[in-house]
RNA sequence: GCGAGCGUAGCUCAGAGGUAGAGCGCUACCUUGCCAAGGUAGAUGUCGAGGGUUCGAACCCCUUCGCUCGCUCCA
């Protein structure tokens, strides 16, 4: 597999993603994309619209504000919840989410010794028995039983109290720092005189566009549960420590679907199961490695309060396996809280129980930067030919930036050229062609090569006397003569 | 945010107080021919940014920005 650093590397130096503001030094978290990683994504987006909205009877789209009525993003819970908050051992430098950090205050006979701290994981009962013990010892209480020991996050813990909370790496009481909240929502002002405006949000999600126009959907469209509504757009959040190039940057892309279906505990395991199968074929189809796909299947345990389900799908990054793709089950939360948030009723009126109630929802929902960056990481290849080393992109040819590249075999015939940007001017009016004639023929077959283009068409003498080209296969790199029409029906069929 | 490492040509990197370098790429031309071919000629740097030390700084010091790795996080 491509190390990052290399796959970093290439898509500068070939135009696929460049640092954002890179002349100013760069900006931490945001990412341009060139002219082919733009192409490519475009074609991601294309795609995904075309299978997910367009080839379906059962899904519309919308496209909604990235500002939002602040009220918004207080009944989705993201102005208390959609935040981190961290605690740091001064001493060890260890970093801490303060809700996986629990304390308990403990005591003898209802006399306070002082509070013990452990963090989360396998090992934590064992921890605290041990802490206890330690305590009980240090205040020469070992043979006295301690009171019943009741564990709280550390999120909980009172100001007061805190300075009295031992670190969990040191036990010393002090070591951690007060936890420290981080609002992952960037915020902006709504209005034209500072003072006067209000505060708003940049979305930290598309879904939130797509549950407030439920209704606006449901009451224009003549939809009919299950249904969905699907979107691509950018969200922002003001990511603590972005990594790994596009991977986790503060603004990213989308792509959304919140389908929608009866509020009935029987239906939706099938539908979510469904729904897994069908992303994941879809992540087949566009050329993401098998072998690098997977499934999380969150326990229930890992669940957020709104969730009935999830399950993620992975993909086996350079830097690990990580999420691609969240497919949850969000039961009818977002729905309730916009109806009590809003003061209007959203429920749907459902014609077959002349009944009316919120429906249920099913939220697949893909990074598209991380998709380009999974099918970088799948189609990126190197091959050695006579010691030197090439790099080829194996991407399928409806995702490639550009189709198909003509190429006079030498430029300085001009009934060649002539030829050759006739083809071009033809074939560019349906696909994403390029022209090239600098240099030896071999050159250029390679650059087309390291940016995926699957297909090269050189036109040579012969193809002055009989009008048939020279196709050359990107992967197998066999050449075949072909006349125009030809050409033409063999692009039409790859390309379908 | 904390800790560690790193920023020199478009890319990969060398240079470790005394005139800014290489390979690849790029540009132009040559070539009745096809797999990063060969030949000829050529362009490119505020040595990440700002400040300091010094006769003199890419090099030493401070600050800052960015990148990589770890803690952490997730579309």
């Amino acid at each position: 597999m491509v190390a990052m650093k290399d796959l970093v590397a290439f898509c500068k130096r070939k135009g696929f993603v460049f640092p954002s503001s890179d002349i100013y030094g760069g900006l931490n978290g945001f990412f341009d994309y060139g002219p082919l990683g733009t192409e490519l994504k475009r074609n991601v987006k294309n795609l995904w619209w075309k299978n997910m909205v367009q080839d379906r009877e059962d899904i519309v789209g919308l496209d909604s504000a990235v500002i939002l009525h602040p009220n918004v993003w207080k009944a989705s819970g993201h102005v208390d919840g959609f935040s981190d908050p961290m605690v740091d051992c001064k001493v060890t430098k260890a970093r801490y989410r303060a809700d996986q950090v629990f304390y308990a205050p403990i005591s003898v006979e209802g006399k306070l010794l002082g509070y013990i701290c452990v963090t989360d994981g396998e090992e934590r009962d064992a921890d605290v028995a041990k802490k206890t013990k330690a305590l009980l010892k240090a205040h020469n209480c070992s043979q006295e039983k301690p009171d019943e020991i009741h564990l709280k996050p550390l999120t909980e813990a009172k100001p007061e109290e805190f300075a009295l909370i031992p670190s969990p790496a040191t036990d010393k009481p002090g070591d951690l720092t007060p936890p420290r909240e981080f609002n992952l929502m960037f915020q902006t002002q709504v209005g034209a005189v500072a003072s006067e405006a209000g505060v708003a949000y940049l979305r930290p999600e598309t879904a939130q566009g797509i549950f407030i126009n439920f209704k606006n959907v449901v009451d224009s469209t003549r939809v009919k549960l299950p249904f969905g509504i699907a979107q691509i757009g950018k969200a922002f959040r003001n990511e603590i420590t972005p990594r790994n190039f596009t991977f986790r940057s503060r603004e990213f892309e989308q792509m959304e679907i919140e389908y929608f279906l009866p509020a009935d505990e029987m239906l939706w395991p099938n539908l979510h199961q469904k729904w897994i199968e069908e992303r994941y074929q879809w992540h087949l189809s566009i050329g993401l490695r098998k072998e690098w796909l997977s499934f999380d299947v969150h326990e229930k345990k890992d669940l957020a309060h709104y969730a009935k389900a999830c399950t993620d799908i992975m993909f086996r990054y350079p830097f690990g396996v990580q999420e691609l793709e969240g497919i949850a089950v969000r039961g009818n939360f977002d729905l309730t809280q916009h109806q009590s948030f809003s003061g209007k009723p959203l429920e749907y009126f459902d014609e077959t129980l002349k009944t009316k109630y919120l429906p249920y929802v099913i939220e697949p929902s893909v990074g598209v930067d991380r998709t380009v960056l999974a099918l970088l990481v799948s189609a990126y290849d190197e091959d050695e030919v006579n010691g030197e080393k090439r790099v080829v992109l194996r991407l399928k040819p409806k995702l490639a930036p550009i189709k198909a590249a003509v190429f006079p075999l030498v430029k300085n015939k001009p009934e060649l050229v002539e030829k050759a940007r006739g083809l071009f001017s033809r074939l560019q009016k349906r696909w994403y062609t390029a022209y090239d004639e600098t240099g030896a023929v071999g050159r250029r077959y390679r650059r087309m090569d390291e940016i995926g283009t699957p297909w090269c068409i050189t036109v040579d003498f012969d193809s002055l006397d009989n009008d048939t080209y020279t196709l050359r296969d990107r992967d197998t790199m066999e050449q075949t003569r072909l006349s125009e029409a030809e050409l033409t029906a063999f692009f039409e069929k790859q390309l379908r």
